[in-house]
DNA sequence: CTGAAAGCGCTTACAG
DNA sequence: CTGAAAGCGCTTACAG
C-alpha cells in the first residue's frame, strides 16, 4: 500500500470528483465588488467600511461560504495547523497512558488558540528525518512538536539546521536552542530515593536506565546524588538497564541478585515495570514493603488498585502538552525570537508500597 | 484568546519569516526544462524518458527539494489527510482508554496508505457543525471520521447532504447512506444477559442508558431481548438511565432498589460504571458475585486487577479505528460510489465478578 | 517526450 | 474606502 519512494505528504494525485463550491469571487460576484473587498472583510480589515462589511457578511451567510484554507495559507504563507511527530505510534508503548494525555494537553490548548493539530506516525527514525524535512516544505504546519526526545536526537538537530519552529517534550542534550518542557526528573527522583533512604534502606536497586532516553538519565543523575549525599555507595549490580516504557519488569527483576539481601527497595522508571516486579517479588514469597519496598513513575491508575497500592510520580502530562503547544505558539506568532524551555513539576505519591507498616 | 466569530482553521493572516525554501521553479531551472516536466517527474509519469527523470531525480536530491503540499493539494483538489473529528475532547470522558484505541486504530492504517490526520477538537454541537462545513470548504482534508454517533446527530445530516466523504464510529440512526463502523453491540449484550441467565439470575438491572447515544440502546436492545425470550418480564426499575462513560457508578447505584433482593445481577454499559456500582455493594457488605453479579463493557485494563475480577465486553478498539479508515479511504480514493459499514466483532470476557463460586 | 499557459482560491502590496 | 494585478507553488489540459 504505502508507495515506495514516497511517504505520506508526498504522495497525492488522483481523480477526484467534488460538487461546486462556493469561491470568494462567488461572493464577490453577487455582492458587485472586488474579491480582495470581500478577502480584507474575511479579515475584519479597519479598512473596509462597516456597511460594506455588513452587506457582504449577508451575503457570505447566504451563499454558506467557507474560504478555502488551502489557498489561504498558500498565500499567506501561515497556516494554523502543527504537526505531533509521533514515533512508533503503532507500538505497544504508545498505548502507555502517558502518550494520549501529551496529545490531549496539546489539543485542548491548540483548541483554545484555534489550532488543529497534525497527526503523524513515523516507524522509524530515518523515516522521521525525511518526514520532518517535508513538514518544514510542505507548508501545512507551521510547527512541529517532537514527543519524546532521544539522546543524540537526529530529528532534533535537523530541526535545529531549519530554523523552523518547534518544541520537545522532553530534555533534549543539547539544550540552548531548543525549546522543550520536561518534568524536574532529577529532583524528583532524588526525592523519592531520599525517601526511601529515610525509611531506612540502603541497598536501593535502579530498574528501567535506558540510555536512549534523557528522562531515565536524569531519574537516574537524581538517583545517584541522593544516593552521595547520604554516604551510600553506588553498586553497579543494582542499576540495571533496559527498556522502561515496557511490560518486561517480571524478567528484568530476575537479573538483579537476590532481594531482600542484596536490596531491599527498587526504584523503577516506569510502573508497568514496577508491576512486574512486585509479581516477581510476589512469586518469590517476599512481602512488599517490609522485605523490599518498591515505587515507580507515571503514576499509573492502576497504582491505586495494586495490593500494596505503588508509590509512584505523577508528572502531569495535560500540562506537559499544554505548555509544550503554548511555547511552540509563542515562536510561531510571536515577535521575539526566544528559546523556551518549562519544567512542569511533578509530584511524590508516596503509597504503602514504600511505607513499612 | 479564541477570536470571537472565527474558528480554528478560519483564522489565520499574520505576520511570518520564512527562510527561502526552494520551489520546483528552482529546480526547474538548474535542470534547464521547464516546471511541468519537474512536477512529472514527481509524479513520476510514463511519459517522461528515464534519462530525464534521473537527471531531475539527481537535482531534486541536490538541492533538498520537497514539494509545497499546500500548493499541490491546491491545484490538484487532492490531500493525503483525513479529520478525525472529537466531541469533548478536554472532557474527563475523553480519558477512557477507548478513544485513544480508536485514534491509535486510525492513525496506523493512515500511515499504511501515506495519509496523515488533523485531529479537531470541537466543545459544543454548535461548533462541530460550523466546524464540518469549514473542512468540507476549507480543502485541507479529503475524508472526516466523527467519533461517537448520537441520536439525530445534526453533523451526520450535514454530511450528507454535502456528498463529502466520511464514517461514523458507531451506528448512526440513519443507516442507509452513511458509512459506518461498530460492534455486533445488540448481540454481544444479548450473550451477556443470557450468560446472566444461566447463571440463574431473573432480576438483572441495567445501569447507563444513555438515549442519546446509539451504542447504550442497542446494548439495552440485546438485553431486552434476552429476558424476552427467556421470559422474564423487564422491570422499569432495574433500568437506569444516566451518562455512561462517567464514573458516576456509585451514586447510580443508591437510585436502585434494594439490592439482592430486587436484582441480582447488573449490567454497567461501561466498566468504570461498574467500578463505582462495585464500590457501592462492598459498602453495603454484599458479596459479588454471591449476593450480586455484576459485569460491565469496554473491557478496561483494571478489570483484571479489581477483586473480584469484573466480566466485561472486549470492544476491539484499534480494529474499530482501522476499519473506520479503511472505510473512509475505499470512499475517498475508489470509483465505486457506496456506503459500507462493517461489524467489529465484540468479545465476551467471562471473569469472576459473575461466576458463583 | 517536453513546454507554455492557464488555473486552483486565496492575500497583499500598489494605486487611486 | 475599494479595485486591478501579481503572486503563492504547484498540476494539467492542450499543443507540438
Amino acid at each position: 500500500m504505502r508507495k515506495v519512494g514516497k511517504s505520506s505528504l508526498e504522495s497525492a494525485t488522483r481523480e477526484v470528483k467534488v460538487k461546486k463550491i462556493t469561491t470568494i469571487n462567488d461572493v464577490a460576484r453577487e455582492a458587485g465588488v472586488a474579491a480582495s473587498t470581500v478577502s480584507r472583510v474575511l479579515a475584519d480589515s479597519p479598512r473596509i467600511s462597516s456597511e460594506t462589511k455588513e452587506r457582504i457578511n449577508k451575503i457570505i451567510q447566504e451563499l454558506d461560504y467557507h474560504p478555502n484554507i488551502l489557498a489561504r495559507s498558500l498565500a499567506s504563507k501561515t497556516t494554523n495547523i502543527v504537526a505531533i511527530l509521533i514515533p512508533e505510534l503503532t507500538e505497544k508503548a504508545f498505548r502507555h497512558p502517558f502518550f494520549p494525555e501529551i496529545i490531549r494537553g496539546i489539543t485542548a490548548m491548540a483548541h483554545k488558540y484555534c489550532y488543529n493539530i497534525l497527526l503523524t506516525s513515523v516507524s522509524d527514525v530515518k523515516e522521521e528525518k525525511k518526514y520532518i524535512k517535508e513538514l518544514i516544505n510542505g507548508g501545512i504546519v507551521s510547527g512541529l512538536i517532537l514527543l519524546a526526545s532521544r539522546t543524540k536526537d537526529p530529528c532534533i538537530a535537523e530541526l535545529r539546521k531549519s530554523k523552523f519552529p518547534f518544541v520537545v517534550v522532553g530534555r533534549p542534550q543539547i539544550e540552548d536552542d531548543v525549546n522543550w518542557v520536561d518534568n524536574n526528573n532529577m529532583s524528583i527522583a532524588y526525592d523519592l530515593t531520599m525517601h526511601l533512604i529515610e525509611q531506612g534502606h540502603k541497598k536501593i536497586a535502579f530498574v528501567g536506565l535506558t540510555p536512549e532516553f534523557v528522562v531515565t538519565m536524569d531519574r537516574y543523575e537524581g538517583y545517584k546524588r541522593a544516593l552521595q549525599e547520604s554516604g551510600i555507595e553506588i553498586e553497579p549490580d543494582l542499576v540495571l538497564n533496559g527498556k522502561y516504557i515496557d511490560d518486561a519488569g517480571f524478567e528484568l527483576a530476575k537479573q538483579l541478585p537476590a532481594p531482600r539481601l542484596a536490596y531491599t527497595a527498587v526504584i523503577a522508571c516506569d510502573d508497568l515495570l514496577a508491576f512486574g516486579i512486585m509479581k516477581y517479588l510476589n512469586e518469590k514469597g517476599l512481602k512488599i514493603p517490609d522485605d523490599v519496598a518498591i515505587a515507580g513513575f507515571n503514576n499509573f491508575p492502576l497504582c491505586e488498585y495494586v495490593t500494596p497500592t505503588l508509590t509512584s510520580v505523577k508528572v502531569n502530562e495535560f500540562d506537559l502538552g499544554s505548555k509544550a503547544f503554548q511555547i511552540l505558539y509563542s515562536n510561531i506568532e510571536g515577535n521575539v525570537k526566544s528559546f523556551n524551555r518549562s519544567i512542569i513539576p511533578a509530584e511524590l505519591i508516596i503509597r504503602k508500597s514504600t511505607q513499612k507498616q
